[in-house]
DNA sequence: CATATCTTTGACCAATTGGTTAAACCAAAT
DNA sequence: ATTTGGTTTAACCAATTGGTCAAAGATATG
């Protein structure tokens, strides 16, 4: 567990700069801080991934697919609806803990306005969410679901609820439980 | 409304670094932008706020205090409890749709690993939550509410469901709505 | 061994960037 | 009119940073 000598010089580039992107930000992470988290030279990184964009462009791609890809296959199985949600919350939330910097990560990204390669990349990832739409649809028929909500507004709460406590830890903690170290999360 | 050339050169600076910092983040704001979107020359910067420390730090305060501090001035009024939540959240939506970049630039600071003096600056401003779990104790006792939840879980997700939609509106709209005009947010 | 290909490195470069400084500008007071 | 104070600017600087390049190590192939 100390060493892992034996991976790759790629992967422990991919690795380093995971880190260092969650960290920094897209700006604030310099190649030479990939470098020396690497453990490995700064001509090293382009001589692998050519520049700054391409290598933001990979780590982007590998943290978005594991957050977007997986999770909705759950939705496909012959469950019920209910059971079906619930193993959906579980799973999200298991990933979420073993990758809490990865939604802050999408998220901060997403939001810049300037040279939004994170941006392009989602649109290119044709993830589609249309069928939970229908499946929402027929349970307000058969009368699971009382009220009349809107699939996607659903969705979009079930997200909100699993996510922003990761993302906002860090003002939670201070100012919600003023810094007793447990608080689940 | 096209100019408004008379406003001090003060508060065309902290406009603009706002602008500026929110769209690119700490790292990825350069003085001279803010000094261009201020209309101004780049040393003028640095003759009001010393340094981009300082001048991030004039910026965050601004956005920190208007999301904390206004807002829980509501729950000491002598509304019951429902009106007052009812109230909270007009007025939190409110605030929040008319400055949709300040919870985002709060998060993204406060998730900085590195130089991270908003993490420091959140420290430094005691925003007290406490009594709000007292109102809370009070009405499961009352009985109004009925579950046992822990207030601080109740305000968490009272938040997350209002501040989520908000944040991750350039991840919703190209993958929930396909990009549809209008959704609200 | 010789050669060819892939990997790694240190030295270097051009551009960017936060910050400084001295001088110019300008309004009000003397 | 001159001085005084705050304001604004252009020129400049040192440090950082993304990226290049030629040479040196490896590693495999003949």
């Amino acid at each position: 567990m100390s060493d892992k000598e034996k991976i790759n010089t790629e992967e422990k580039i991919l690795d380093a700069a995971k880190e260092v992107f969650t960290e920094e930000g897209k700006a604030g992470a310099k190649m030479q801080m990939i470098a020396d988290r690497a453990g490995i030279n700064k001509s090293l990184l382009h001589y692998y991934y050519r520049s700054k964009d391409k290598l933001f462009a990979a780590v982007f791609k590998f943290a978005f697919g594991k957050m977007a890809s997986k999770i909705f296959t759950i939705f496909k199985s012959d469950d019920d609806f209910f059971t079906q949600l619930e193993r959906f919350v579980e799973n999200y939330l298991s990933i979420l803990l073993k990758n809490p910097f990865i939604p802050m990560f999408i998220l901060g990204e997403l939001n810049k306005k300037h040279n939004n390669i994170a941006a392009e990349l989602i649109l290119k990832s044709d993830v589609n969410i249309d069928f939970f739409a229908d499946i929402v649809q027929k349970e307000i028929q058969k009368g699971t679901i009382k009220k009349d909500i809107q699939a996607k507004n659903l969705i979009i709460n079930i997200l909100a609820l699993c996510i922003f406590p990761v993302v906002a830890k860090p003002i939670i903690e201070p100012v919600v439980f003023n810094n007793e170290i447990d608080a689940y999360k």
